[in-house]
DNA sequence: CCGTAACCGAGACGGTACGTCTGGTCTTTGA
DNA sequence: TCAAAGACCAGACGTACCGTCTCGGTTACGG
């Protein structure tokens, strides 16, 4: 009996989710994740703050949507991966670009900040990996079922582990630092996971 | 040369430090690394918060050492990957012993938190990358180099890429919780990292 | 045009004003001023700090008003002087009760804590004299001058500075605690000074 | 063993106890009373902070002792009233000097924090009257029995008392800052405390 | 077309924790 | 053997935000 009251999102002001996004991402953008607040979006977006706490459940949400807004507009940029009969060539090409983008500042510091905090909270993580990574997750699995049905690749596959062989060291250098992300590194990914790392062949 | 006063570590007490370790340690066991403080571990430890002030620039580096210090006593478990000649095997071995360790609570809880901060804050990450990743890492590349002189896997391989076609997709699925870690999951990986995705060998 | 951002007064919540002004009384009377805190004002009033650092600048300040709205609600009590004709008793009779409040804990220990801040903080020195001291200066500057009108004193006189030869001895011994206060020096205090010291009387 | 232990006050350090002195008076001079602190003068004076509690309660303590130590130094200034007969001009000529006295802001700096200090603790305030403020008195104390001696006092006065309707008035201005204190108004006091402020001579 | 029920901007509120500062005590080290 | 140096426990300081709560005002139905 104390709220159960969803908030009419009809009578919802566009104005105000509009003029939130922009202060969000700006305020990202000028003083870094951590140090943007609630308070600080509601104020620069000459918004109470309620108006906040009544549509979204914490400031990485507000960011989160603030990030798919921005990228919805830029839309149509998920390009399908091409086919050029050549899966090698064609995930080097991909994976530099993903490579490009995780050293592009302007992408890494919200998406970073999103992705840490996705790693402590689930349901957040949960819209992280939904709306943001999975969609390119896609690309990379239909162009393997391509290259599946066109016999370039071992039958029986796991295609889902098998991309995610070369996403996985991606992410793992991007997130944790451990070495430079250049294009070199990704076309040796792309080599080393297709063709594997050992001498002898798979005795199936 | 960096900060204007250096506190004085050889009169540093070690009762204190300990103390914080313990206190530490057992807040983030009960109610969780968000909802830890530095106050509340100061109080718990029956000290001065001044003294961790002191001493450590953050509560998530509080915790690092506090998680190594832990690490620490329980010291020589860092075994070496055992060699067996079957380099699949001694590999699914110790994967899976690391998916069992992600799937712990225990191990799961502080370390997760820890590396989200590490995923924001430049300066921990590196110490988390230098102080608890990297030692594990060397176990794979020191049972790697061996397979390597044994003629197991191709030659000319850059080693470190190859480990992490190993731990990249695991740490991926562990920090993003795309999809569940199991032992399959990591059998699975070791077979297609070693023998390759595609139906071709290598043009070289 | 003082501050940046002065909160909106008709917006503040009286019931935490008067929840202050308990909790600071009360506190003073059980520790005393100096063992004061806002910290436990805002504590034991069940505030939080920032509503009293939004509306008074110090601790004094607070305790300054919480008194005032003690005696304001004792309201009527500033009694004028009677005036039966005879001056000199009238004012043994008011000294005489100022000697006995000066004496009294209740009213001393507050009071005695705002005189000494006020000591050395102008802001806060010239409230007190403002809203404490001048009200009751100004009952012997009416009794004076009854006194005057009446011929018994000597003409020409500067009113406020003849009221502070009987004050300012008494305030003297109060603040400075330099030898008892008692009801004969106050009588004493009012001959000496409606008669003089000197044996020859003056010359103008 | 823990303390009881009442310093040897013949092994004390003259070089401490005068660097505690000058960086006193120096941080008090330089920042003002209420932001030296303990530490700070330790700091300033190269001196254990260990070395000032062993010696004195308390800041106003050691400040207290700084300052007298600076009167000793210009020792022989508490020249004696001048006793020209004329005894109205004598007061006159000293009260005058205690206005500019309480004019000076260096003399006011300091001693003005010290009678605050005093008036809050009783024992420092037994100092301050005892070291700073009998001294003066006494001069009046002496000038106005010399005074009594030569008939120029109404006789069987409580000359204490009587020295206070001149001092009192003067410290409650410079106290509580209720009105400039001036030569006039000095002038003024003497006048109205030699001869009295009523019309009628004491029916005595 | 006029009430009334929402959302809205604004910001005061009770709280919690921050990081700093100082008070007084205790410990180590060098002279 | 003492004093310098300063680490230690303790806890208040004043600030920053949190998330909740009024408060008017302003839409935008629904009777």
């Amino acid at each position: 009996m104390t709220d159960t009251k969803a908030p009419d999102s009809s009578r919802r002001s566009d104005r105000s989710r509009h003029a939130i996004y922009e202060a969000a991402l700006a305020l990202v953008a000028e003083v870094g994740y951590a140090r943007t607040t609630i308070e600080g979006i509601a104020a620069r977006a000459g918004v109470g703050k309620q108006t906040i706490y009544r549509w979204w459940p914490s400031k990485a949400a507000v960011l989160l949507e603030a990030y798919l807004d921005l990228a919805g507009q830029a839309a149509g940029d998920e390009t399908e991966i091409p086919d050029t009969g050549d899966l090698a060539a064609d995930l080097k090409l991909v994976l530099r670009a993903t490579v490009d983008e995780m050293n592009n500042p302007a992408y890494d510091g919200p998406t970073r900040a999103l992705a840490a905090e996705g790693v402590v909270d689930p349901a957040l993580g949960a819209q992280f990996v939904e709306k943001l990574l999975d969609p390119s997750l896609q690309l990379y699995a239909r162009r393997l079922r391509a290259a599946e049905e066109a016999g370039g690749l071992r039958p029986g596959l796991d295609l889902r582990i098998a991309l995610e062989l070369f996403v996985g060291p991606l992410t793992h250098r991007w997130l944790l630092r451990t070495l430079p992300l250049t294009h070199d590194y990704a076309d040796t990914l792309v080599d080393y996971a297709l063709h594997g790392l050992a001498t002898e062949p798979p005795r199936s």
